[in-house]
DNA sequence: TTGGTTAGTAAAGAGTACTAACTAAAGATC
DNA sequence: GATCTTTAGTTAGTACTCTTTACTAACCAA
């Protein structure tokens, strides 16, 4: 019993051409993995013949998404290998970031996750005063943007604070002022292109599972206004029962009190470790203790939500995202929090570290998430 | 893009065959939770045509795991069903539950869930004496009850304590005073018939899992000598990254210290919550406020290590499993508790209760988890 | 030149599920 | 009572997917 059969799940019959479809998937997330690649190769990768690689890549490259590049230099005997590779032209995604009102991002992203043309809005919001981000606002920067693009677009994939249901209505996002807000309608009438709407942090998430795939078990920590997360188990990002998942800002953390939080309770996370907290400490006095021991508090505060998180999903890899000045400090507090709360691991030791490239990654996320969604690519 | 296309899980090509025997276990879990059914009905819900269904229905007849059981009183025009259903008698699975030494149990169960035969031994087990159990017990045990079975098992399902690696050794095991014990190649060796080693709160999770398939996002917190949980994300069992999920035990709970734990730290949750001090706190006195307040302050730091894990995943319920009679007050308390400490969620709430049969767990989760293996049976 | 190795293609075959058309058996309708 | 309608299940033929086997193409090494 110990070489499980290969289990495939789906609540639902898988026919013939369901599994082509994932094996051409698998071709293209080979060939985003390894770059230009030869059949004999790929077909070695994904576990069929070389003729079946052969039908697959045909396929692909009748779609447009793959491209014969050239031969390969001849590395050993045999015939040289003719190499095929995406075609990046074909794979662009527009991706838009929600999350900073005050900086709207939309942008073309390619394939490799960069970002070929990128506009800005800047939005007033006040929910305080009912005063809520237009939505028109959004639809106009999308359509900017997609004019630019120099293909067509694959689907578009926005990250936005708040939480999203699947249908892509956002429920609820206080920093935007929104309430039930048919986010990816709106858009995908506008547009006509598919939309996909998820939420920032989970956006982020992907990016992070993206670029660096080794850590199939991780919790990434976006600090920003607020505090969320985005959980990985198993190499999935976790949705909820609610598709609420992360929404860890509103925790109380502790058993001793803590300052009273917008939501009306004392304690929450938030109240302990955000970028407002994080900077007003840095910029308050020339004591450079005073930032230090804000660090110390909300690190250690951190740590105090995420240790049960780890031990209960044995998770490896916790990471930090958000303003790389203001958290480096709060890396080691959060390690050495960590390891006095819990078990030291047998094997491989839990890493805390920051996003391994913060810079526009809710936007890299967003169109790792329509890729995902559109063909199957990791 | 809302309709998102059918997605299958694999990091490997899906052939014709795997799809196949998807489509076969479909077939059983689709009886196990129907009961007796016609091929037409199990067609329209298994999501294939008649005659496939026709087909494989055929195949599993002739193995021997399903097998007609007569015709159906019509229920309106048309020709009655034949209906089939799953062949119990050959869906033997033998099941061993080590959570207990003084109770050592294994057992042989159908399909169901029923124990059909049940054998036990008493272990004495010290391992501050460097006495670990020994597993030639574990095997006559498994050897005595085997030879009761009236027909083939499908394989053998152990749930022990401690941490399993994938390969079916026993880590470590301090209620057992085992550390690298290859269990599953002893027993294995020994009886010929595959092995299926797993965690005990893995196995009580999926007994859980099993019986009431609703809730998709949960925690079962089972609170024996010490505290373990297993986590259920999506519908799935979490393994974690070094398979040792839900060792949340030696968690410090709380940021204000509390009684030191065997482990050497102070505060874990095994300090704070578990059968004997549950046990202790009733036998002691006459007092029956006693009892409460290690009831309130073990629910309270249950509490305070699961809000994080139900924020972050986004769970439903949670699900407590041990000796009915202990931790019947405890619910409430962990109820009150984490309502407390979390925002209130949008749509329902979460759902805290005692798990719904907890005799056996272990051993029904074992059985379970051996079908799933054998069979894809959920 | 000859032999060995690797990439890629072609043809034939096995397995899977489908559609279309049938039989069987019941209730409903005239 | 005869005929229509409905549902269950089977038979025959078809389309799709991958495989095995056998081949050509192109390179290195001796």
């Amino acid at each position: 019993m110990s070489p499980t059969p290969r289990r495939i799940s789906t609540s639902t019959a898988v026919l013939p051409a369901d599994g082509r479809r994932q094996n051409l998937s698998l071709v293209l997330q080979t060939l985003r993995r390894l770059g230009p690649t030869s059949r004999a190769q790929l077909a070695r990768e994904v576990g069929v013949t070389k003729v079946t690689m052969s039908d697959l890549v045909a396929e692909l490259i009748g779609e447009g998404r793959v491209r014969d590049v050239g031969t390969a230099e001849q590395a050993g005997p045999g015939k040289p290998a003719t190499l095929v590779d995406l075609d990046r032209s074909g794979l662009l995604t527009l991706a838009v970031d929600l999350s900073v009102p005050a900086r709207l991002q939309a942008a073309v992203v390619d394939v490799t996750g960069t970002v070929l043309h990128r506009e800005e809005r800047a939005a007033a919001v006040d929910a305080g005063q009912g005063r809520g981000l237009d939505p028109a606002v959004v639809v106009e920067l999308v359509r900017s943007v997609l004019a630019t693009a120099q293909h067509p677009v694959l689907g578009i994939g926005i990250g936005t604070p708040g939480l999203v249901a699947p249908d892509g209505t956002v429920r609820t996002a206080p920093n935007l002022g929104w309430t039930d807000v048919a986010l990816r309608e709106l858009v995908a009438e506008a547009t006509g292109v598919p939309v996909l709407v998820t939420n920032d942090s989970d956006a982020a998430t992907q990016a992070e599972l993206s670029t660096s795939p080794a850590s199939q078990d991780m919790v990434l920590v976006q600090v920003g206004r607020g505090v969320g997360c985005g959980v990985v188990s198993g190499g999935r990002l976790v949705r909820g029962a609610h598709h609420a998942a992360g929404e860890i800002g509103h925790v109380t953390v502790g058993t001793d009190g803590g300052e009273t939080c917008s939501c009306g309770r004392a304690g929450c996370l938030e109240t302990w470790l955000s970028v407002p907290r994080l900077r007003a400490a840095l910029d308050a006095g020339d004591d450079p203790a005073a930032a230090d021991s804000v660090a110390e508090v909300g690190g250690h505060r951190l740590a105090v939500a995420l240790a049960p998180l780890v031990a209960a999903l044995d998770l490896s890899e916790v990471v930090l995202a958000g303003p790389a000045a203001l958290l480096e400090p709060v890396v080691p507090v959060v390690a050495r929090s960590l390891a006095d709360r819990l078990l030291p691991s047998l094997d491989t030791p839990l890493t805390v570290r920051l996003a391994t490239s913060p810079e526009d990654i809710v936007l890299r996320g967003a169109a790792a998430l329509v890729l995902w969604d559109r063909l199957g690519v990791v």
